[in-house]
RNA sequence: UGGGGUAUAGCCAAGUUGGUAAGGCACAGGACUUUGACUCCUGCAUUCUCUGGUUCGAGUCCAGAUACCCCAGCCA
């Protein structure tokens, strides 16, 4: 592992010079989420950006509600990325800070504009817009009321304000320039009529101003040094930093750095494509395990330690990057694998009778092989266990470490078993193995008399608790394409086991508050908390152990 | 010749003022093993998108070319 000083991403490169020659004293950052959506992994990854280099530098991280649009926000989304920002353990301070707070001062700016000969009101349709801002290689033409006097664009601006257009009617766009290679600098839309109830100013206001306006003035009015942001912002950077210069503002002024996208293989966290999945109905919701929502993340059993793992492994990119899961996978393994309660469970139950063993025994087993303290338990040994039915074959391939007939395999925690004989029904199922246990062989007796192929994990059939177990694979068995996302779908993406059972054990850790574990020589499990019922837990797969068994 | 951004292994990613390609994931061998896990060894770019040039020496400098991404919401 590199330590965070030698792996400087480049935006930490251009802080710490900053700093350096005490052009900022005090790093801000800010994550603004638009409360329009829930939270994923791609926020995640931005909030990290923003949080760490603020930590980094001993300043201050804001989170700010980017709510200057009634007609998508919601307060339910407020709320949802707030639980989030709990969950990831994220300390922005006090209190949450929204956007809509600075209506006031951001109109008194446009207003200020105006007054500068720098804004003007325009009475173009959206369409008409659309034909005057010209294309990608053709410059646009100027509006034909982009010469209003300043005094009649601020009484239209007042009366605007003031409810006494419809909307589209009429907006306030900045006065820059029509034939710019930059199209979000042809004359952009400041601020525009949207009569609707706001969520937290309610209907105090009928004009709001749009994005490019408002944030860079968010982020001056909040003091933040790095305005960190994705990069389909790079070029609404010429216009951020129009704005912040055409305010003759008196303090330093924010300065915005973009990084690229993080994609992972076979996830898609686009809003759109999240919302699509969902309303298909063939996900339980936001918070399906599948999902990388921050929801669906923690309901798989995702931690948010192991998410921060993997974010400051892959740094920062300046183009998007595709980043192969298997690395969240080694993040996750690695950050469960020191604390998890190590049980036994199988999934898919093959009855074995030891027929020499008439009395339960208690065996005592390590909760954890690498980390003592977390403790021991007992586990039953009884007559009839159950153990996986992969893990006995007839006909075994070779290198099988496992059960066969006629062979000795050792019961994880217990003894050496012999299988003497396959019992199976008229259709040549095998229903349940005569196996002989070996006194002599006990787990920790030393016993070297003979060795044994592989060991295997087992539950008591009498004594262990039924169970449902849910295996995940990713979501799409190819590249989702828009039209397509559905019929991408992996079929297998979550398959159910409504006939496993784990160690009676479990329960005593559940009640004692443990959540996650490792299910040995299977993966990492975690109990679901939706779906667990007090009679019969239900566990969702977060990760598999890596297995070097080639079948 | 719209503008902008970016190119280092299968995937991420370091690479100081030019000095002879870190690390992680994945993969492949091997050791160990009462989890086919973990851990530990070993291997994995004669080459940095390409082509020229400058230089004793270039991933780093210069010139040209190519590829990919972003932008034409009164969304963010």
């Amino acid at each position: 592992m590199h330590n965070e000083n030698e792996m400087l991403n480049f935006i930490d490169k251009i802080v710490a010079k900053e700093v350096e020659e005490g052009k900022v004293s005090k790093v801000i950052t800010r994550f603004p989420p638009e409360p329009n959506g829930f939270l994923h992994l791609g926020s995640a990854y931005a909030i990290n950006i923003s949080y760490s280099i603020a930590k980094k530098y001993g300043g201050t991280f804001n989170l700010r509600f980017d709510d200057t649009n009634p007609t998508k926000e919601d307060i339910s989304f407020v709320e949802s990325i707030l639980g989030d920002m709990d969950w990831l353990g994220i300390d922005y301070g006090s209190e949450p800070l929204y956007g809509s707070d600075y209506s006031d001062q951001i109109f008194d700016y446009a207003k200020y504009l105006v007054l500068q000969g720098k804004a003007f009101m325009c009475d173009l349709s959206a369409e008409q817009m659309r034909e005057y801002r010209g294309t990608l290689t053709e410059p646009g033409r100027n509006s034909p009321y982009r010469d209003r006097t300043i005094e009649e664009n601020l009484q239209l601006f007042m009366d605007m304000r003031a409810g006494k257009f419809n909307e589209g009617e009429k907006v306030l766009r900045a006065k820059i320039d029509m034939a710019n290679p930059n199209i979000t600098l042809r004359d952009p839309v400041i601020y525009r009529i949207i009569q609707a109830h706001h969520y937290r100013t309610e209907d105090k206001w009928c004009i709001y101003p749009m994005y490019d306006f408002a944030h860079p003035i968010q982020d001056y009015i909040e003091g933040v040094t790095h305005s960190l942001c994705s990069n389909e912002f790079v070029n609404n950077r010429a216009l951020y930093e129009w704005t912040l210069n055409n305010l003759d503002l008196p303090n330093t002024l924010p300065r915005q750095i973009e990084f690229g996208r993080l994609n992972l293989t076979g996830v898609v966290t686009s809003k759109r494509y999240l919302k699509q999945l969902v309303d298909s109905g063939v996900l339980e919701g936001w918070d399906d395990p599948r999902l990388p929502t921050l929801q669906g993340l923690r309901r798989r059993g995702y931690t948010s330690s192991s998410i921060f793992a993997f974010l400051n492994e892959i740094g920062v990119p300046k183009v998007e990057a595709t980043v192969d899961v298997s690395m969240f996978e080694h993040a996750l393994r690695q950050d469960l694998k020191a604390d998890s309660r190590c049980l036994m469970a199988v999934l898919d139950p093959l009855k074995v009778v030891i027929t020499n063993l008439d009395d339960t025994e208690y065996l005592e087993a390590d909760n954890n092989q690498e980390n003592a303290a977390l403790g021991t338990r007992k586990i039953p040994f009884t007559r009839e266990i159950l153990i996986d039915r992969e893990d006995f074959s007839e006909n075994p391939p070779k290198k099988y470490n496992r059960l066969v007939p006629e062979g000795e395999v050792r019961l994880k925690n217990g003894y050496f078993i012999r299988c003497n004989e396959v019992i199976k029904d008229a259709s040549g199922w095998i229903v349940e193995l005569h196996c002989t246990y070996d006194p002599e062989t006990k787990s920790g007796s030393g016993f070297t008399g003979r060795k044994v192929k592989g060991t295997i994990h087992w539950v008591s059939a009498s004594l262990g608790l039924p169970c449902v177990v849910r295996l995940y694979e990713p979501l799409f068995t190819s590249k989702p394409s828009e039209d397509d996302l559905l019929s991408a779908i992996n079929p297998n993406s979550l398959i159910t086991l409504n006939d496993a059972v784990i160690e009676p054990a479990f329960r005593d850790f559940s009640g004692a508050g443990d959540t996650h574990f490792q299910f040995l020589r299977q993966g990492y499990f975690v109990c679901d908390n939706r779906l667990t019922s007090t009679d019969r837990p239900v566990f969702n797969r977060i990760v598999s152990l890596k297995s070097s068994y080639k079948r």
